[in-house]
DNA sequence: ATGGTAGACAATCTA
């Protein structure tokens, strides 16, 4: 089984290019992070097509998440259970979370508020919204320690230096910030470990490049979008890739897909 | 060089 994660930055703009992708990468779930349009405005047939069921909470300009799945797409929910506000359109702008069940895998696909600037009132959102995750998420490990469950999506956070092409450019720069990366940690904590960075390991090593001042050409990027698993699901993991070819040429998102196979 | 690029939607806002 193969899940992956993609924030593709507009469903519609690149609906081509994710199709032809999962033509080719054999993924049975795939989580969409900013598809940047309404539910009704979701490309739903050119993935039905393929034999995807599909799940999408939308916004009419930007964010929205999306679950594609071949192998069961039940229990779908929108926002964490015991956290209102959180995930669910309220705050509309930022807040975005869709789970469901695929083949026993509890599937996440999330989108962390960016969070701005450092002083931004979006950044304590941010922090706020992590916790809620956090809550959540250890909730369902206390639950069932045996759940397997994966957070997947742009987490907008750079956990490590590394993560960043030079970490002196993000100084008193979001996504780098102690508290970002604490609120990380707290999750990797909770019991969810990043199942993708053993397979990938770094120094350079990133999902993320700006579209400006030629970035990716420079190999000038960051590791924001990451897989995190529960005990049970990490133990499945037998590889992981980030496809940085999908960011190459033109049409291509800002983000390349992060992809993890699991043993049966 | 006070910028750069991309996307939504139609004057700016977001990333």
């Amino acid at each position: 089984m193969r899940i992956a994660t993609w924030n593709v930055n507009s469903i519609r703009t690149r609906a081509d290019r994710v199709v032809a992708w999962l033509q080719r990468s054999d993924v049975d779930v795939l989580a969409l992070q900013e598809t940047k349009c309404r539910d009704d405005q979701f490309p739903e047939s050119r993935f039905t097509d393929l034999g995807y069921q599909v799940a999408h909470v939308g916004h009419s300009q930007w964010n929205g998440v999306a679950l594609l799945s071949r192998v069961g797409l039940e229990d779908v929910e929108v926002g964490f259970p015991g956290q209102p506000g959180f995930g669910s359109p309220e705050p509309a702008v930022e807040a975005r979370a869709l789970g469901a069940t695929c083949a026993g895998v509890r599937v996440w696909s999330l989108y962390v508020p960016n969070g701005r600037t450092l002083t931004d009132p979006h950044y304590e959102y941010k922090l706020r919204w992590l916790e809620a995750l956090r809550t959540a998420a250890g909730g369902w490990l206390a639950a069932d320690a045996g759940a397997q469950v994966a957070l997947v999506g742009d987490w907008n956070i750079a956990p490590q230096d590394d993560d960043v092409w030079d970490v002196r450019v993000f100084a008193h720069s979001t996504h780098v910030s102690e508290p970002e990366r604490a609120a990380f940690r707290a999750i990797v904590d909770a019991g969810y470990a990043d199942v993708v960075r053993p397979h990938t390991p770094g120094p350079g090593v990133y999902t993320y490049w700006d579209y400006t001042q030629l970035r990716f050409a420079r190999r000038e990027g960051m590791r924001i979008d990451f897989v995190l698993g529960s005990p049970a699901l990490a133990a499945r993991v037998t590889n992981a890739l980030i496809d940085r070819q999908e960011r190459k040429g033109k049409g291509a998102s800002d983000h390349a897909p992060v992809v993890v196979e699991l043993r049966d």
